[in-house]
DNA sequence: ATTAAATTTCGGTGTATAACGAAATGAAAT
DNA sequence: ATTTCATTTCGTTATACACCGAAATTTAAT
């Protein structure tokens, strides 16, 4: 693989927001509106951002009804995606914003979120 | 630590010069000039690309004489910067360019390169 | 079929950054 | 002290991108 791809991926993960939802999605798949409304961004620019890291190969996604559903991609046979996967949960665990992320994602419901 | 600071480490890596920077120190220590032979750029580019990577906490310098040496920072207790530096050797590996660097910094000598 | 809702794409804006050459800095040799 | 040489900093330019709102698309429900 060319090193210009390797970096690719690096890029992906460079973004503060970006790492966020990939925190989110390793506790379970979401839609768009889930993420927006907790990372309180434009619906577009959560659009963007998935398609970043569905571009790199980082997760996949699903057609569920009306909605799109994100997932971790787990079954990535590059090395680097791979890794990096695992790694997160113990590279990224005590920011302030991730745990409160996490916590909102509990309690989060696509049914009565977007259309408000 | 946060993860605006993680998020910059994965940028510092997100660029394909920088890749190449890190996979040559791996090799041996160098200077600027060296560095600038090899990537065939300005040599100001080579210098904020290595100010980039000693302020993420990847490289460290050290002066010699004229010369400032740039070397692999192997002593960082950051754990996302410690296990990159620890796999960036089998994640990156046959990429063609890089290959011919690391073949070019075995005949590089900084003392007929740099006043031409 | 039409309407409604979730998502993507598009156009635009402001900011970040990779690149260069030139000027400034710092260290070594004359 | 002055010159030389490696490196850094600065000013500029072109490109990339994060963000938004609006328009377009796709799917579900009426």
């Amino acid at each position: 693989m060319l090193i210009e791809e390797k970096a690719k991926l690096f890029k992906a993960l460079s973004d503060p927001n970006r790492l966020r939802i990939l925190k989110m999605l390793q506790i379970r798949k979401l839609c768009v509106c889930e993420i927006t409304e907790v990372l309180d961004l434009a619906t577009s620019t959560v659009s963007e951002h998935l398609s970043v890291l569905k571009k790199a190969g980082f997760i996949i996604e699903e057609k569920d009804g009306k909605w799109v559903n994100y997932m971790i991609n787990t079954g990535s046979s590059d090395t680097v995606v791979a890794s990096m996967l695992s790694m997160l949960p113990f590279w990224i665990s005590s920011d302030p914003a991730v745990s409160s992320d996490l916590n909102k994602i509990n309690s989060v419901d696509r049914n009565n979120l977007c259309s408000r």
